[in-house]
DNA sequence: CATGAATGAGGGTTCATTCAT
DNA sequence: GATGAATGAACCCTCATTCAT
């Protein structure tokens, strides 16, 4: 493993334990065994780091939103895919997971969210590229797409960290989340 | 208006809109217009502050899930009361309502989080409540009260979000609110 | 008790514990149980807090410098009713003493200095005036007045803080305190 | 000179003048000529520069302790060798000296005291070392081991200070040494 | 006499960042 | 690529003190 990933690995996981801003870089090169100016010469500035982690890991995140994200006729099924490709990132880089959900929750105003920003503008402008195909074929659904998207994402997000916070994020398996989906989509019909 | 009074409120302002750690207790007394001493003299530290003010707004927040959870039959006009009631709270206090999201979803092992947690423990408790005393007359729900307590929350906060991103919390009517609770108990009843 | 004599107690246990500059007076206004603005009234400032210990404690102690110091003859016989009226008071008010000795040791330019030098001053004062007395006796002694005030407070002091330092002040019977006079008038006459 | 070691000797004048409690670390850097994050760089806190200035300026102290303690059937010439040796370092590094005194003084409780205790306690072992190996040969001495190192450091220290508040600390010959070591010599054996 | 509230100045410490080597 | 050393700015907090009540 590179230098510069073992900075990123451990970053996100300080990031995501104790905070962007509660971490201070001397943490994380003391803890990786570096010294501060190789952390500079890698990434340029504590922002940067955050950037690169959010292009290493956010990609594969946006990839799902990407790869998994297809409309051919089955509502339902579409979003069960989905929505178990999600999970199993999320069970894979659970950090990254906790990391980008605190960002996305952090002031207007702060730095952190400066750069979260156009990463989640890219999940949100996917998802209602996909409800908007889907509306083609469900016209009632076409004023609502904005909120499909957002209600999608928080519903998956409040049954994540359900399971997060009581420390079962395993026993999310394939056949839970279609109840997600369900419950989702009950709403949406409603 | 009092000095403590004015502390509290300028600094839920800027806790909200920079966030707790971004925000110096020297940039609050100065806006202010008092010394740091005068703050400590108040508070005791920067914490001091943040429990006052969990205090303050907090306590009102909480009387709305000891005030407005009542069951008596029937269910869907309970949660209606309960969730206009919460977004009226939110609608009047919303820089109280952004700090709060964000100090919830701020990382488990800082200091921020460990102050609002009881506080946060003390809203899922009084929802859990609820529920299972529903659950007594709809037995099937008997086994969700966790879940139920978390999905509503979690629904309200999404829909809350959108549109304050959207910047149009006005336009979150009465009616409009029912939707959600609408969406909820599909989602339950599934 | 009134206030004032309790705050001067609480001071000179805590200055003695924790060191004249450690010590707030916030710290000792709360332990006693009143405000600060009563400190000030009857102090005036922290320096006359410490004034008034040593005039409270102090002049007791000087009084021993002029009331146990009388040659008629019999030096051994003097220098023993000194030291063992000496270390009666220190038995007495052993938070005092360590509160003079660490204030004494304290650096030349800092305030509590200035404040206990000419205290210092005049027990040395009392010590060379009567060993000039002696001196008119034993010729050999006459330059060496000086030395002697110095020599005698310094051998009781280490004898002392021995003592302190082992835990054991009680044990420090008038018996002993005769081998001390011996070990100083070996000294002198040699 | 170095950073490292221009910080150290200022601070060894500062802290010995003014006190340690009394000195910002503010005031340390400003003097040299430096900025604050440079002291932490090289000492890590406060107490770790009062920690380095022992380890500089206290291990060739106690060298002394270490090179100038030898028993070889001569006592009175075992002490003169070291007392010699004791005042000649005092001499070369007054400042310290007073700083060491000042700090062994200091409240128990105090966070200085707490860092010169170790230091003191190897100066006082090896006393007792000696001392030990000297009763070996003068068995009327056994009991008194302890005291003799107290009253050795405590006879030496009274002359030192003696002679540094009158200024003169260079009138302190050789010569005069040894009659610091008569004036032991006779007490202990009275 | 006693109090709550306020203050200017400074405390020690850490921040993200940069430079010469 | 990597380092030790240095920096300006800011951090939270506490000091002795004072004022109106």
């Amino acid at each position: 493993m590179t230098v510069k990933n073992e900075i990123i690995a451990k970053a996100v996981e300080l990031f995501a334990k104790e905070g962007y801003e509660n971490t201070g870089v001397t943490r994380i090169v003391t803890e990786v065994g570096v010294t501060k100016p190789s952390l500079y010469h890698h990434f340029g500035s504590k922002e940067g780091l955050l950037s690169s982690i959010l292009e290493v890991y956010g990609n594969q995140f946006i990839d799902i939103f990407k790869d998994e994200l297809h409309y051919s006729g089955d509502l339902s099924y579409a979003i069960d895919c989905f929505v178990i490709a999600y999970i199993r990132f999320v069970k894979r880089y659970p950090m990254f997971f906790r990391l980008y959900k605190q960002l996305y929750q952090s002031p207007v105003e702060s730095d952190s969210y400066r750069i979260v920003k156009p990463f989640y503008k890219q999940l949100l402008m996917r998802l209602e590229l996909f409800f908007t195909e889907v509306a083609n074929h469900h016209t009632n659904l076409k004023t609502k797409t904005t909120w499909m998207s957002y209600s999608l994402l928080g519903l998956m997000d409040t049954y994540i960290i359900h399971h997060m916070t009581l420390g079962s994020l395993k026993d999310l398996e394939d056949e839970k989340c279609r109840q997600v989906v369900k419950q989702f989509l009950y709403g949406v019909f409603a």
